[in-house]
DNA sequence: CCTTCCCGCCAGACA
DNA sequence: TGTCTGGCGGGAAGG
Protein backbone atom coordinates (compact mmCIF):
# COMPACT_ATOMS: atom_id res chain seq x y z
CA UNK A 1 0.00 0.00 0.00
CA UNK A 2 2.54 2.34 0.73
CA UNK A 3 4.14 1.75 -2.76
CA UNK A 4 1.37 2.26 -3.98
CA UNK A 5 1.05 5.88 -2.90
CA UNK A 6 4.35 6.45 -3.52
CA UNK A 7 3.86 5.45 -6.82
CA UNK A 8 1.04 7.70 -6.90
CA UNK A 9 2.96 10.48 -5.59
CA UNK A 10 5.84 9.99 -8.73
CA UNK A 11 2.85 9.78 -11.74
CA UNK A 12 1.21 13.13 -10.10
CA UNK A 13 5.03 14.23 -10.15
CA UNK A 14 5.39 13.50 -13.50
CA UNK A 15 2.45 14.97 -14.55
CA UNK A 16 3.13 17.94 -13.23
CA UNK A 17 6.39 17.88 -15.15
CA UNK A 18 4.40 17.44 -18.36
CA UNK A 19 2.35 20.09 -17.58
CA UNK A 20 5.09 22.36 -16.99
CA UNK A 21 6.73 20.98 -20.35
CA UNK A 22 3.50 21.56 -22.31
CA UNK A 23 2.72 24.96 -20.50
CA UNK A 24 6.40 26.21 -21.84
CA UNK A 25 6.11 25.04 -25.11
CA UNK A 26 3.15 27.11 -25.88
CA UNK A 27 4.29 29.80 -28.18
CA UNK A 28 1.64 32.15 -27.46
CA UNK A 29 2.21 32.23 -23.62
CA UNK A 30 5.37 34.05 -24.33
CA UNK A 31 3.99 35.86 -26.77
CA UNK A 32 1.28 37.21 -25.00
CA UNK A 33 2.99 37.95 -22.16
CA UNK A 34 1.56 35.23 -20.18
CA UNK A 35 4.34 34.15 -18.75
CA UNK A 36 4.80 37.52 -16.86
CA UNK A 37 2.24 36.50 -14.52
CA UNK A 38 5.16 35.23 -12.54
CA UNK A 39 8.13 37.56 -13.52
CA UNK A 40 6.35 40.45 -11.49
CA UNK A 41 8.43 38.96 -8.47
CA UNK A 42 11.70 38.01 -10.42
CA UNK A 43 14.05 40.84 -10.39
CA UNK A 44 15.58 42.03 -13.26
CA UNK A 45 19.13 40.35 -13.86
CA UNK A 46 21.18 41.52 -17.09
CA UNK A 47 22.87 38.35 -17.37
CA UNK A 48 20.03 35.97 -17.58
CA UNK A 49 18.48 38.68 -20.81
CA UNK A 50 22.20 38.48 -22.53
CA UNK A 51 22.64 37.75 -26.47
CA UNK A 52 25.50 35.07 -25.27
CA UNK A 53 23.03 33.28 -23.33
CA UNK A 54 20.13 33.43 -26.18
CA UNK A 55 22.66 32.53 -28.61
CA UNK A 56 22.94 29.47 -26.42
CA UNK A 57 19.14 28.87 -26.17
CA UNK A 58 18.75 29.92 -29.73
CA UNK A 59 21.35 26.68 -30.75
CA UNK A 60 19.78 24.30 -28.31
CA UNK A 61 16.30 25.16 -29.86
CA UNK A 62 17.33 24.45 -33.30
CA UNK A 63 20.47 22.28 -33.49
CA UNK A 64 18.71 19.14 -33.67
CA UNK A 65 17.69 16.57 -36.24
CA UNK A 66 14.92 17.52 -38.77
CA UNK A 67 15.90 21.49 -38.63
CA UNK A 68 15.93 22.24 -41.78
CA UNK A 69 14.63 26.14 -41.92
CA UNK A 70 14.22 28.40 -39.10
CA UNK A 71 11.35 31.37 -38.80
CA UNK A 72 12.38 34.29 -36.80
CA UNK A 73 9.02 34.66 -35.32
CA UNK A 74 8.97 31.38 -34.45
CA UNK A 75 12.67 31.39 -32.73
CA UNK A 76 11.31 35.13 -31.05
CA UNK A 77 8.34 33.55 -29.87
CA UNK A 78 9.79 30.31 -28.52
CA UNK A 79 13.00 31.77 -26.82
CA UNK A 80 10.76 34.63 -25.62
CA UNK A 81 11.74 37.86 -26.72
CA UNK A 82 11.69 39.97 -29.67
CA UNK A 83 12.17 39.80 -32.84
CA UNK A 84 14.82 42.68 -32.49
CA UNK A 85 17.68 40.27 -30.53
CA UNK A 86 16.93 37.69 -33.08
CA UNK A 87 18.52 39.57 -35.73
CA UNK A 88 21.27 40.31 -33.98
CA UNK A 89 21.98 36.54 -33.21
CA UNK A 90 21.17 35.45 -36.64
CA UNK A 91 23.09 38.21 -37.92
CA UNK A 92 26.40 36.84 -36.05
CA UNK A 93 25.55 32.87 -36.93
CA UNK A 94 24.62 33.65 -40.39
CA UNK A 95 28.54 35.14 -40.44
CA UNK A 96 30.19 31.89 -39.06
CA UNK A 97 28.11 29.89 -41.40
CA UNK A 98 25.77 28.10 -39.10
CA UNK A 99 22.73 29.84 -40.66
CA UNK A 100 22.03 30.84 -43.79
CA UNK A 101 19.24 33.71 -45.09
CA UNK A 102 17.00 31.74 -47.35
CA UNK A 103 13.87 34.60 -47.65
CA UNK A 104 12.55 36.85 -45.82
CA UNK A 105 11.89 36.07 -42.19
CA UNK A 106 13.97 32.53 -42.99
CA UNK A 107 16.91 31.10 -42.46
CA UNK A 108 18.07 27.74 -43.10
CA UNK A 109 19.86 26.04 -40.65
CA UNK A 110 23.63 25.31 -42.02
CA UNK A 111 25.06 23.71 -38.55
CA UNK A 112 28.15 23.47 -37.39
CA UNK A 113 29.68 21.70 -40.09
CA UNK A 114 29.41 24.96 -41.95
CA UNK A 115 31.65 26.75 -39.75
CA UNK A 116 35.23 25.40 -40.41
CA UNK A 117 34.88 26.26 -44.64
CA UNK A 118 33.47 29.59 -43.16
CA UNK A 119 36.12 30.31 -41.40
CA UNK A 120 38.85 29.44 -44.06
CA UNK A 121 36.94 31.41 -46.84
CA UNK A 122 37.12 34.50 -43.91
CA UNK A 123 40.81 33.53 -43.81
CA UNK A 124 41.29 33.35 -47.50
CA UNK A 125 39.41 36.87 -48.09
CA UNK A 126 41.04 38.54 -44.98
CA UNK A 127 44.04 38.02 -46.27
CA UNK A 128 43.51 39.33 -50.26
CA UNK A 129 41.86 42.26 -48.56
CA UNK A 130 45.45 42.65 -46.09
CA UNK A 131 47.08 42.53 -49.23
CA UNK A 132 44.72 45.61 -51.08
CA UNK A 133 44.73 47.61 -47.96
CA UNK A 134 48.50 47.47 -47.48
CA UNK A 135 49.55 48.14 -51.47
CA UNK A 136 46.38 50.42 -52.25
CA UNK A 137 43.46 51.84 -51.26
CA UNK A 138 41.44 49.33 -52.75
CA UNK A 139 42.31 49.67 -56.60
CA UNK A 140 43.12 46.09 -57.13
CA UNK A 141 40.43 43.80 -58.78
CA UNK A 142 39.42 42.35 -56.01
CA UNK A 143 38.34 45.38 -54.38
CA UNK A 144 36.62 46.06 -57.37
CA UNK A 145 34.77 43.35 -57.03
CA UNK A 146 34.12 44.30 -53.87
CA UNK A 147 33.55 47.46 -54.43
CA UNK A 148 30.75 46.77 -57.21
CA UNK A 149 28.75 44.77 -54.75
CA UNK A 150 29.13 47.09 -52.21
CA UNK A 151 27.92 49.87 -54.72
CA UNK A 152 25.44 47.51 -56.50
CA UNK A 153 21.83 48.05 -56.56
CA UNK A 154 20.53 46.81 -53.00
CA UNK A 155 17.69 45.22 -54.83
CA UNK A 156 19.57 42.49 -56.16
CA UNK A 157 21.92 41.16 -52.94
CA UNK A 158 20.67 42.94 -50.08
CA UNK A 159 17.76 41.01 -48.72
CA UNK A 160 18.04 37.44 -50.34
CA UNK A 161 22.08 37.43 -50.29
CA UNK A 162 24.71 39.35 -48.61
CA UNK A 163 27.64 36.63 -48.74
CA UNK A 164 29.92 38.70 -50.51
CA UNK A 165 29.93 42.20 -49.14
CA UNK A 166 32.97 41.32 -47.30
CA UNK A 167 35.53 43.76 -47.93
CA UNK A 168 36.92 45.66 -44.60
CA UNK A 169 35.66 49.06 -44.14
CA UNK A 170 38.95 50.24 -45.33
CA UNK A 171 37.87 49.26 -48.49
CA UNK A 172 35.38 51.28 -49.04
CA UNK A 173 35.61 54.37 -50.59
CA UNK A 174 32.02 55.68 -51.55
CA UNK A 175 29.70 57.10 -48.43
CA UNK A 176 26.21 56.42 -50.31
CA UNK A 177 23.37 55.44 -47.35
CA UNK A 178 23.23 51.97 -48.22
CA UNK A 179 26.59 51.32 -48.88
CA UNK A 180 27.19 52.94 -45.66
CA UNK A 181 24.48 51.07 -43.74
CA UNK A 182 26.05 47.67 -45.31
CA UNK A 183 29.33 48.43 -44.29
CA UNK A 184 28.34 48.78 -40.42
CA UNK A 185 26.11 45.46 -40.39
CA UNK A 186 26.46 43.69 -37.97
CA UNK A 187 26.85 40.62 -39.76
CA UNK A 188 29.79 42.49 -41.55
CA UNK A 189 31.35 43.55 -38.33
CA UNK A 190 31.29 40.25 -36.99
CA UNK A 191 33.54 38.65 -40.53
CA UNK A 192 36.08 41.39 -39.67
CA UNK A 193 36.06 41.07 -36.07
CA UNK A 194 36.86 37.44 -36.87
CA UNK A 195 39.22 38.02 -39.51
CA UNK A 196 41.63 40.51 -37.34
CA UNK A 197 42.12 36.92 -35.47
CA UNK A 198 42.39 34.95 -38.27
CA UNK A 199 44.81 36.70 -40.85
CA UNK A 200 46.91 38.38 -38.35
CA UNK A 201 49.42 37.49 -35.40
CA UNK A 202 47.04 38.84 -33.04
CA UNK A 203 46.18 36.50 -30.07
CA UNK A 204 44.34 38.94 -28.04
CA UNK A 205 42.55 41.67 -28.64
CA UNK A 206 41.04 44.41 -26.72
CA UNK A 207 37.16 45.59 -28.43
CA UNK A 208 38.52 48.95 -28.34
CA UNK A 209 41.59 48.22 -30.48
CA UNK A 210 39.49 46.40 -32.61
CA UNK A 211 37.23 48.87 -33.31
CA UNK A 212 39.79 51.36 -34.22
CA UNK A 213 41.35 48.75 -36.41
CA UNK A 214 37.89 48.19 -38.05
CA UNK A 215 36.59 52.18 -38.45
CA UNK A 216 38.68 53.34 -41.43
CA UNK A 217 41.44 55.72 -40.88
CA UNK A 218 39.32 58.96 -41.40
CA UNK A 219 36.35 57.81 -39.03
CA UNK A 220 38.09 57.18 -35.79
CA UNK A 221 36.88 59.82 -33.02
CA UNK A 222 35.84 58.44 -29.99
CA UNK A 223 31.70 58.40 -31.13
CA UNK A 224 32.17 56.06 -33.52
CA UNK A 225 34.63 54.26 -32.20
CA UNK A 226 32.10 54.17 -28.86
CA UNK A 227 29.26 53.14 -31.18
CA UNK A 228 31.45 50.01 -32.67
CA UNK A 229 32.92 49.06 -29.45
CA UNK A 230 28.86 48.82 -28.37
CA UNK A 231 28.76 46.19 -31.65
CA UNK A 232 31.47 44.62 -30.97
CA UNK A 233 30.19 43.71 -27.42
CA UNK A 234 27.53 42.03 -28.96
CA UNK A 235 29.32 39.98 -31.18
CA UNK A 236 31.75 38.83 -28.75
CA UNK A 237 28.74 37.80 -25.98
CA UNK A 238 27.81 35.60 -29.25
CA UNK A 239 31.24 34.22 -29.94
CA UNK A 240 31.66 33.69 -26.77
CA UNK A 241 28.87 32.22 -25.80
CA UNK A 242 29.78 29.18 -29.08
CA UNK A 243 33.52 29.64 -27.19
CA UNK A 244 35.33 31.27 -30.36
CA UNK A 245 36.83 33.95 -28.22
CA UNK A 246 37.21 33.83 -24.94
CA UNK A 247 37.23 37.27 -22.60
CA UNK A 248 41.22 37.89 -20.82
CA UNK A 249 42.57 40.54 -19.42
CA UNK A 250 45.79 41.61 -21.47
CA UNK A 251 49.07 40.51 -19.44
CA UNK A 252 50.77 44.10 -19.58
CA UNK A 253 47.64 46.05 -19.03
CA UNK A 254 45.13 44.21 -17.25
CA UNK A 255 42.71 45.64 -20.24
CA UNK A 256 39.95 43.45 -20.83
CA UNK A 257 40.35 41.62 -24.28
CA UNK A 258 39.33 38.56 -26.38
CA UNK A 259 41.41 35.33 -27.09
CA UNK A 260 40.71 33.90 -30.19
CA UNK A 261 39.80 30.08 -29.47
CA UNK A 262 38.18 29.25 -32.48
CA UNK A 263 37.61 25.25 -33.32
CA UNK A 264 39.88 24.41 -30.34
CA UNK A 265 37.10 26.10 -28.12
CA UNK A 266 34.22 24.90 -29.94
CA UNK A 267 32.71 21.84 -31.82
CA UNK A 268 34.23 20.59 -34.52
CA UNK A 269 34.85 17.62 -36.60
CA UNK A 270 36.96 15.84 -33.69
CA UNK A 271 34.50 16.08 -31.10
CA UNK A 272 30.88 17.08 -32.09
CA UNK A 273 28.33 18.00 -34.56
CA UNK A 274 25.96 18.98 -32.88
CA UNK A 275 25.18 20.30 -29.09
CA UNK A 276 21.56 18.98 -27.75
CA UNK A 277 20.12 19.39 -24.87
CA UNK A 278 20.83 17.61 -21.81
CA UNK A 279 18.66 14.58 -20.53
CA UNK A 280 17.98 12.89 -24.12
CA UNK A 281 16.76 16.73 -25.20
CA UNK A 282 14.89 16.92 -22.53
CA UNK A 283 14.89 20.28 -20.15
CA UNK A 284 15.82 19.83 -16.74
CA UNK A 285 13.57 20.59 -14.15
CA UNK A 286 12.41 24.11 -14.10
CA UNK A 287 15.09 25.52 -16.30
CA UNK A 288 13.50 27.90 -18.49
CA UNK A 289 14.30 27.61 -22.47
CA UNK A 290 13.25 30.89 -22.48
CA UNK A 291 14.18 34.26 -21.71
CA UNK A 292 11.67 35.07 -20.42
CA UNK A 293 10.23 38.60 -20.67
CA UNK A 294 11.46 40.58 -17.44
CA UNK A 295 12.00 44.09 -18.32
CA UNK A 296 14.99 45.28 -16.91
CA UNK A 297 13.26 48.34 -14.86
CA UNK A 298 11.60 45.65 -12.96
CA UNK A 299 13.28 45.02 -9.83
CA UNK A 300 12.43 43.38 -6.91
CA UNK A 301 13.78 42.40 -3.65
CA UNK A 302 12.69 38.95 -3.32
CA UNK A 303 15.05 36.33 -5.48
CA UNK A 304 14.45 33.09 -4.20
CA UNK A 305 12.44 31.73 -6.42
CA UNK A 306 14.14 33.39 -9.61
CA UNK A 307 15.16 30.28 -11.65
CA UNK A 308 18.35 30.69 -14.22
CA UNK A 309 16.66 29.84 -17.43
CA UNK A 310 19.97 27.94 -18.43
CA UNK A 311 20.00 25.11 -20.99
CA UNK A 312 22.18 22.27 -20.18
CA UNK A 313 23.79 21.23 -23.45
CA UNK A 314 26.29 18.05 -23.81
CA UNK A 315 27.92 16.69 -26.86
CA UNK A 316 27.39 14.04 -29.44
CA UNK A 317 30.05 12.17 -30.26
CA UNK A 318 29.66 11.96 -34.02
CA UNK A 319 32.32 13.29 -36.23
CA UNK A 320 32.10 15.72 -38.94
CA UNK A 321 32.48 15.51 -42.44
CA UNK A 322 34.93 18.72 -42.70
CA UNK A 323 38.74 18.31 -43.52
CA UNK A 324 39.54 22.21 -41.71
CA UNK A 325 39.73 23.37 -38.78
CA UNK A 326 40.62 20.32 -37.00
CA UNK A 327 41.51 21.13 -33.59
CA UNK A 328 45.00 20.84 -31.92
CA UNK A 329 43.62 19.14 -28.84
CA UNK A 330 43.01 15.99 -30.56
CA UNK A 331 39.08 14.97 -29.09
CA UNK A 332 38.74 17.89 -26.69
CA UNK A 333 34.69 18.40 -26.02
CA UNK A 334 33.09 21.39 -26.57
CA UNK A 335 33.09 23.23 -23.29
CA UNK A 336 30.95 25.98 -22.09
CA UNK A 337 31.25 29.95 -22.64
CA UNK A 338 30.52 32.40 -19.79
CA UNK A 339 27.13 31.71 -19.78
CA UNK A 340 27.51 27.61 -19.00
CA UNK A 341 25.01 25.74 -17.00
CA UNK A 342 25.53 25.25 -13.71
CA UNK A 343 24.42 22.75 -13.43
CA UNK A 344 25.18 20.61 -16.44
CA UNK A 345 27.39 17.90 -16.91
CA UNK A 346 31.37 18.00 -17.87
CA UNK A 347 31.67 16.83 -20.97
CA UNK A 348 33.26 13.37 -21.30
CA UNK A 349 30.79 12.28 -18.90
CA UNK A 350 30.82 8.70 -18.86
CA UNK A 351 28.01 6.09 -20.08
CA UNK A 352 27.73 4.83 -16.61
CA UNK A 353 27.03 7.92 -15.26
CA UNK A 354 24.68 8.70 -18.28
CA UNK A 355 22.90 5.36 -17.31
CA UNK A 356 22.66 6.30 -14.07
CA UNK A 357 21.25 9.49 -14.36
CA UNK A 358 18.15 7.45 -16.53
CA UNK A 359 17.67 5.30 -13.44
CA UNK A 360 18.20 8.28 -11.20
CA UNK A 361 14.94 9.50 -12.52
CA UNK A 362 12.76 6.94 -11.07
CA UNK A 363 14.11 7.94 -8.07
CA UNK A 364 14.18 11.56 -8.46
CA UNK A 365 10.50 12.48 -6.71
CA UNK A 366 12.07 11.29 -2.93
CA UNK A 367 15.68 13.10 -3.73
CA UNK A 368 14.74 15.95 -5.32
CA UNK A 369 12.90 19.10 -5.11
CA UNK A 370 12.27 20.91 -8.59
CA UNK A 371 12.30 24.71 -8.90
CA UNK A 372 9.33 25.19 -10.98
CA UNK A 373 9.47 28.76 -13.42
CA UNK A 374 5.69 28.97 -12.99
CA UNK A 375 4.88 29.84 -9.58
CA UNK A 376 1.49 28.21 -10.02
CA UNK A 377 3.12 24.94 -11.03
CA UNK A 378 5.36 25.36 -7.48
CA UNK A 379 2.49 26.11 -5.85
CA UNK A 380 0.81 22.75 -6.62
CA UNK A 381 3.74 21.06 -6.46
CA UNK A 382 4.50 22.47 -2.52
CA UNK A 383 0.67 21.47 -2.07
CA UNK A 384 1.97 17.87 -3.46
CA UNK A 385 4.35 17.65 -0.98
CA UNK A 386 2.62 18.80 2.00
CA UNK A 387 -0.19 16.02 1.28
CA UNK A 388 2.11 13.68 0.89
CA UNK A 389 3.76 14.82 4.15
CA UNK A 390 0.73 14.93 5.81
CA UNK A 391 -0.44 11.34 4.89
CA UNK A 392 2.10 9.76 5.44
CA UNK A 393 3.48 11.01 9.29
CA UNK A 394 -0.45 10.14 9.91
CA UNK A 395 -0.35 6.51 7.56
CA UNK A 396 2.52 5.38 8.72
CA UNK A 397 3.42 7.14 11.83
CA UNK A 398 6.49 7.42 11.15
CA UNK A 399 8.47 11.01 11.95
CA UNK A 400 11.94 9.45 11.96
CA UNK A 401 12.08 9.82 7.88
CA UNK A 402 12.12 13.70 6.86
CA UNK A 403 10.88 14.23 3.56
CA UNK A 404 11.49 15.99 0.32
CA UNK A 405 12.78 19.14 2.68
C1' DC B 1 33.35 55.90 -11.89
C1' DC B 2 34.09 52.97 -15.75
C1' DT B 3 32.72 49.03 -18.43
C1' DT B 4 29.33 46.38 -20.36
C1' DC B 5 25.46 45.83 -23.18
C1' DC B 6 20.06 45.63 -23.10
C1' DC B 7 16.50 47.98 -25.01
C1' DG B 8 13.60 49.93 -28.23
C1' DC B 9 13.30 53.98 -31.39
C1' DC B 10 13.15 54.85 -35.94
C1' DA B 11 14.88 54.95 -40.71
C1' DG B 12 15.96 52.32 -44.83
C1' DA B 13 14.65 48.42 -47.70
C1' DC B 14 11.29 45.88 -49.66
C1' DA B 15 6.75 43.69 -50.99
C1' DT C 1 1.43 51.69 -47.16
C1' DG C 2 2.60 48.07 -44.17
C1' DT C 3 6.14 44.98 -42.75
C1' DC C 4 10.79 43.52 -42.28
C1' DT C 5 15.36 44.60 -41.08
C1' DG C 6 18.83 46.31 -38.28
C1' DG C 7 21.81 50.74 -37.08
C1' DC C 8 22.15 53.28 -33.34
C1' DG C 9 22.82 55.48 -28.85
C1' DG C 10 20.60 56.25 -24.22
C1' DG C 11 21.02 54.81 -19.98
C1' DA C 12 20.91 51.17 -16.43
C1' DA C 13 23.22 47.03 -14.43
C1' DG C 14 27.43 45.32 -13.00
C1' DG C 15 32.08 45.52 -11.34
Amino acid sequence: MCFGRIYICVIAYRLIYLFEEIYMALPEFHAAGAIDSGSKDVPYCRKQKSLGLLCSNFLSLYNRDGIETIGLDDAASRLGVERRRIYDIVNVLESVGILARKAKNRYTWKGYGAIPKTLEDLKKEGLKENGCAVETSCSEKTSDDEDDEMCSDLNNSSQTEKSDSNSVPKCSLSNRSGENRKEKSLGLLTRNFVKLFLCTDMDMISLDDAAKLLLGDGKRNSVTTRTKVRRLYDIANVLSSMNFIEKTHHPLTRKPAFRWLGLNGKPDKENVDSLVLSESKKRVFGTDLTNATIKRFKVDGDASHFLKPHIPIQIKQENLDNDVGRTKTGGKNYQFGPFAPANVHKVGTSQDEKEKQVIDWESLASTYRPQYHNQALKDMFSHYVEAWKSWYSEVAGKNHIQLLS
